[in-house]
DNA sequence: ATGAAAGCGCTAACAA
DNA sequence: TTGTTAGCGCTTTCAT
């Protein structure tokens, strides 16, 4: 290869020579020391705003050795929920002059392998991890470097590694006990692939919520999803293929009850008719589907503030296990619920 | 603020002791320079292995006045078709092994200049600027910095900056025609917001489809809206005020026709009984909704792809306007359209 | 075929 | 208060 280097821009010496200063006043200056000068100060920031210089922040990261940048594995951009996280991550990033390192793993895990290698390829100084489906070998490499890290959905910390734990209990007791109120008693559910924590945290708390609700647990009831379209869809086919229907179905996730109401439509089940579903995270979608989908919702923006306090106390904190911060979510009533029609078989 | 060094990770230097060469050598077998013994190589490389380690990039993009980033600036990250976008951009980066800069304007002027701003501080390699309601003003810097720009439905290259031009008159004209088919002859058409370049062209390709067609365009079967389901819902609405209504409705992008539909829904309009609908982007959601969305889609990995290589071309030929690629795109049929019904008042 | 040394732009001791 | 200098990790002449 030739010449790839590039026309370089202006750097601190030439604004040094500019307004007769040395380079280290230059550097005082924007970083707002208070040993210089006003009237220095001042004619260095003139000769700044002539030149349009912009300090660069590589020279800055190689000397401290951090690159500002945090990293963010998801296992998919297709779910509107990642979307919607990464747009408020990225926002409170902005906020602290720092930048976001995307890497999706689209739920495999030579992916999640590459997307580590990447993090600490371009030295980030954290990652927030949600994909679900790790085993610890994958991340082990992150710990090796003592690189600060947030899980989501593990309700497991150890040193150097917080968690943000999503508060599913909550979440499907006020969705339960809202469905007994409205006569509810078959309530099925549809989970996440199985063999994934998080899909078994949801389960359980499912459970939970039934039992808060004294409903018994039936598990003709449960079936498995993959937090898409596509497994929420089929699992309905099979709930209603059951000789006892339940009568409301609450879901791992919005795209699994999307997928569910597909399933109801194509089966000319009216909703909330004959059936009334739920979903979980409150993405933007469900405003948007008829009838509009009644879901458990998650504020992104608290959940991405989170994430961002933990890692600080992550890294305030080295020797000890990280935080383990939990997130309400709250019940939004929508069209796709209402009262239990009067039961066929009884 | 105290120590803000972090405990440095190995260097080439380390490598270099350890293997009994000098950091040279070490550099030349990383970047595969064939002037090293392959045995001094192996050596290296055994090193590399045993140490796990990593080249800082931070270092070379220092040293070569590159950064290997790309900057992406989209307006809003909630219309899925922007994520869909940058999956497959992030894809094609990871390929190069480049990476890609996020900023969202949120259709926000200032925000457009932060995120000008922002691309300039990181020192990116190019911009694909997806944004469309920029004034030239706001990206003036970039020019200056003579950084490859690459726009989204400008229709317009200069010098340093390309464009990627969907084929919004093949689009419409393929959904106008398969409408006058199915007996349509009254087709409405909700755009995106005034003011916007996009918009006037996603307009005139309308009314060229419908010259296309011998259809006659009526003004009153105009509205615009603002890519979102609010614009879409709320123009459907004024065009059911109408006292000869259309019978098929054709949009500037999927989020506005699902909008409409939630207005059909609402109004108690059957689609496709009474009125067919067709969006526009081909959004995975489209697949999800009931009845499924009949669209017009561009494929965001081809998009992606063109966009690098568009930014190679500029990057190739600075002195010349950069290239303009067009992306074809394909009707897609599904449940939202249909036959014309009887009309009423003839 | 390999090494020594300079330099990318910035910052922080240390000196003055 | 300001300047000098060394060095972050890497690449690349220029020597050897």
């Amino acid at each position: 290869m030739a010449s790839l280097k590039v026309p370089a821009t202006h750097n601190m010496r030439t604004v040094a020579r500019l307004a007769g200063v040395s380079s280290a006043t230059v550097s005082r200056v924007i970083n707002g020391s208070p040993l210089v000068t006003e009237k220095t100060a001042e004619r260095v920031r003139r000769v700044i705003a002539e030149l349009n210089f912009i300090p660069n922040p590589l020279a800055t990261s190689l000397k401290y050795g951090r690159s500002n940048t945090y990293g963010l594995i998801i296992p998919d951009l297709t779910n509107p929920f990642y979307p919607e996280f990464l747009l408020e991550f990225e926002r409170a990033l902005v906020e602290i002059d720092h930048e976001v390192l995307l890497a999706t793993t689209e739920s495999s895990p030579s992916q999640l392998t590459r997307s580590v290698r990447r993090m600490l390829t371009r030295r980030v100084d954290g990652v927030v991890l949600m994909a679900s489906e790790f085993d610890t070998r994958s991340i082990e490499p992150l710990f090796e470097r003592r690189i600060p890290i947030i899980t989501v959905d593990r309700r497991r910390t150890v040193r150097g590694c917080g968690d943000i734990a999503i508060d599913f209990e909550s979440g499907y007791k006020q969705a339960v006990l809202y469905l007994k109120n409205l006569g509810h008693r078959n309530i099925a559910f549809i989970g996440g692939n199985e063999g994934l924590r998080t899909s078994q945290v949801r389960l359980n708390a499912f459970r939970a919520a039934l039992k808060h609700a004294s409903l018994p647990f039936n598990p003709n009831l449960v079936r498995v999803g993959d937090y898409r379209l596509a497994g929420g869809d089929a699992a309905m086919q099979s709930l209603l293929a059951q000789p006892r229907r339940p009568t409301a179905v609450l879901t791992a996730n919005d795209l699994t009850a999307m997928g569910a109401m597909r399933a109801l439509y194509a089966a000319h089940v009216p909703v909330p008719g004959q059936m009334s579903v739920i979903g979980f995270d409150g993405i933007m979608m469900t405003e948007a589907i008829q009838p509009a989908l009644t879901t458990i919702s998650v504020s992104r923006q608290v959940m991405a503030q989170s994430c961002l306090k933990a890692l600080d106390r992550v890294k305030a904190n080295r020797s000890k296990p990280g935080p383990l911060i939990r997130i309400d979510c709250a019940l939004v009533l929508r069209q796709s619920t209402g009262p239990s029609p009067k039961r066929r078989n009884e």
